[in-house]
RNA sequence: GCCGGUGUAGCUCAGUUGGCCAGAGCAGCUGAUUUGUAAUCAGCUGGUCGGGGGUUCGAAUCCCUCCACCGGCUCCA
């Protein structure tokens, strides 16, 4: 006998050999049902396998986000005995659960599989799984397992294999499919009821562009057909909140060939709803001890050739501008960092002058590669609410922690409460690519953990992500499809103080080297207005509202009254216009409410009568009288949220 | 850049076995209506069918090519 420990502690005693789904059985016939997996000491185990010795078990299923990977892994292998049924001869590279399903990638040679035939490729998985062919999980030594590959000419597989360290090397068969995989699976294939393959696309064999191109299917799965119906319909709602939908219906930005791809216009309102968010950092940003500063869009080769970005970035950006002059050339900036160390270096500095914060909404040209233009959050032309604090060693953390607490006032102050912190540090195997010396490095990496734990920051540290002039913090946000863009960074960078020669006179009357941070808490003024439309579906909080009021006459009538709120609320720095079109009241309201300006001001004779407006909130309804006074102070209150907070 | 998809009026979309002057709703304009919490009625205007080339007696529809957009991949200063 073996003793199981349960998630609640209690301890079962079972036979040796005894199943995940024994165990699950032995409490009940519905657990039994739903158990996808489960977790042995730590590790997910096919709730088929076998438990030897004491354990302790935890039974997982659709609600554990571990059942889910178990359901879609073992999916991603349904699909695959499906295609290969279909296409004979198809090789298969690897095939994941992910997020939100799975995908694999296959190797179809000549074949083109498109998303037509898609709905023939679940037919068939949905045939086969209610074959409830069961995985059968097989361990295989490693030439057995490059016999098998060989034999079927799967190239990808023997690869894999060939990569693998010694130890087990394990087989699961399910059907007519065999393949390599550590596992682990469904108990068997009836578990999906409901498939769906979402998508095609190229993937490139390892990720690697040199290498062939695979055709990647994606698709999710679900133990119930209701729940695939909910899924599908949730995206259906995520795509309402589109940026590049709302964007255009409510006219905040467009795009036209004749300008060029990936170069953002943006439309009177959503200029208004840009500057607002500038003014407010560099409100933010003044008391924080920044200065503005001011740069040319352009600049001379030779500040990018001392930079280093001209021999690193100089063939994949924009193409020189050139002039008159022969061999001059310029380039349209890639980045403002250049510029604001040629500022610094314009006179000398004392170490009672540092930290000097220099800021700029500073606007960059990239040429992105033309598949990766998306909306506002990935364009060739942008702005990024850019500075450069040029410091001591020691400053570091007091100044990171100043940024930071920049990002989390911003962050709050726009209600972003779901985003992800990553300190990007060293690969500690490789310190030999990374610039600065080792003992700054090192404070600058405790600096940044440091500042995270004490700021509360729920960071994740990731060691090799660091850029090689230094460590870094990235705040990301994810879009309505939960798709994850950076926003924030702070970046510490040894390099350009070094490559620029940038010093400062310390109180030893001796040059020292400043240490520089970039950073931007927007990241850049059109990726952070596209993910603040997504999340707020286009309802701007009242102090963005490019409108804040429509007031709606109930007839022509009253124009002269509506005239006369109009010039109270605009008196009282209200941003408000009037309806005038001679449409119904309901119209008028529904118009308001489709454009989600945040207040409606219904005025007839009653309220001409009384001095008062008839209040209706977007979204919310009617709110009943007010007087002009009333109401103004209201709104006034409302807009004041943002300067309170601190 | 690569793989797959899409491109018809300002917007949302009909229109393919190739065939009369390419359609609708909304928006816009004109007029009527004078309206009370999510669409008043009528008339009118508006389209190089993404661009270019080709096949054909005839192309929105078939072929080639370029562009843009959508979903991914790679990349991302």
């Amino acid at each position: 006998m073996i003793n199981i420990t349960l998630p609640d502690n209690s301890v079962r005693q079972y036979e040796q050999g005894v199943t995940g789904l024994d165990i699950a059985r032995s409490i009940s016939e519905g657990l039994a049902r739903n158990v996808l997996s489960v977790k042995v000491n730590g590790e997910v185990w096919d709730a088929t396998r076998k438990i030897n010795s004491d354990a302790r078990v935890q039974l997982l299923t659709w609600e554990d986000a571990e059942g889910k990977e178990t359901m879609w892994h073992s999916s991603a292998h349904l699909m695959a005995e499906a295609i290969e049924q279909l296409y004979p001869g198809s090789k298969f590279g690897i095939g994941p659960a992910i997020e939100n399903g799975f995908y694999y990638d296959i190797d179809l040679g000549d074949r083109v599989l498109t998303e037509a035939e898609l709905a023939e490729v679940e037919k068939r998985m949905l045939q086969l799984a209610r074959e409830k062919q069961q995985f059968v999980r097989e361990e295989v030594a490693k030439t057995e397992a490059l016999r098998y590959f060989t034999e079927k000419g799967d190239e990808y597989k023997i690869e894999l294999i060939g990569d693998l360290q010694d130890g087990t090397i394990t087989f699961y068969k399910s059907g007519t499919f065999t393949d390599l995989c550590r596992g682990p699976h469904l108990p068997d294939t009836s578990f999906i009821k409901a498939v769906k393959l979402t998508s095609i696309a190229g993937a490139y064999w390892r990720g690697d562009e040199k290498r062939k191109q695979l055709t990647r299917v994606y698709g999710i799965t679900f133990p119930k057909a209701k729940e695939l119906e909910e899924y599908l319909a949730l995206l259906e709602e995520a795509k309402k909140r589109d940026h590049r939908k709302l964007g255009k219906e409510l006219e905040l930005f467009t795009f036209s060939q004749n300008v060029g791809a990936g170069l953002p216009l943006w439309l009177p309102k959503g200029a208004q709803l840009r500057e607002r968010l500038e003014a407010y950092l560099k409100k933010v940003q003044k008391e924080a001890g920044y200065q503005p500063v001011i740069t040319p869009h352009i600049g001379n080769v030779n500040l990018y050739k001392t930079s280093g970005h001209f021999e690193k970035y100089g063939s994949d950006s924009f193409r020189p501008i050139t002039t008159p002059v022969e061999g001059e050339m310029f380039f349209l900036k890639p980045m403002n960092c250049p510029h604001h160390c040629e500022i610094f270096a314009h006179k000398p500095h004392s170490y009672k002058d540092l930290p000097i914060r220099y800021a700029e909404f500073g606007t960059v040209y990239r040429y992105e590669q033309s598949g990766e233009l998306h909306g506002l959050t990935r364009v060739r032309g942008f702005t990024q609410d850019d500075a450069h604090i040029f410091c001591t060693p020691d400053q570091i953390k007091d100044e990171f922690k100043g940024v930071i607490k920049i990002i989390m006032r911003i962050f709050k102050a726009l209600d972003f409460k779901d985003f992800i912190t990553q300190i990007s540090l060293r690969d500690p195997n490789n310190p030999g690519k990374y610039i600065g010396s080792e003992e700054n490095w090192s404070k600058a990496e405790r600096a940044i953990i440091e500042v995270a734990e004490e700021e509360g920051l729920n960071a994740i540290a990731v060691e090799g992500e660091a850029a090689f002039y230094g460590p870094k913090m990235d705040f990301m946000v994810r879009d309505a499809l939960g798709r994850k863009w950076q926003l924030g960074t702070i970046q510490v960078d040894y390099n350009l103080p070094e490559r620029f020669d940038l010093y400062y006179i310390g109180s030893d009357n001796e040059k020292h080297r400043p240490v520089m941070i970039h950073r931007a808490p927007f990241g850049s003024m059109e990726r952070f207005v596209a993910v603040l439309i997504e999340h707020c579906a286009g309802k701007f909080p009242l102090w963005l509202a490019p409108e804040q009021v429509i007031i709606l006459p109930i007839s022509e009538k009253y124009q002269n009254y509506a005239q006369k709120v109009l010039s109270y609320l605009q008196n009282s720095d209200i941003r408000a216009l009037i309806d005038e079109r001679s449409e119904k009241t309901g119209r008028k309201i529904r118009d308001a409410e489709l454009r989600k300006i945040p207040y409606m001001l219904i005025v007839g004779e009653k309220e001409e009568l009384e001095g008062t407006v008839s209040v209706r909130r977007q979204g919310e309804g009617d709110l009943g009288t007010f007087t002009m006074e009333a109401f103004a102070a209201r709104i006034q209150e409302e807009v004041a949220i943002i300067h309170q907070e601190q």
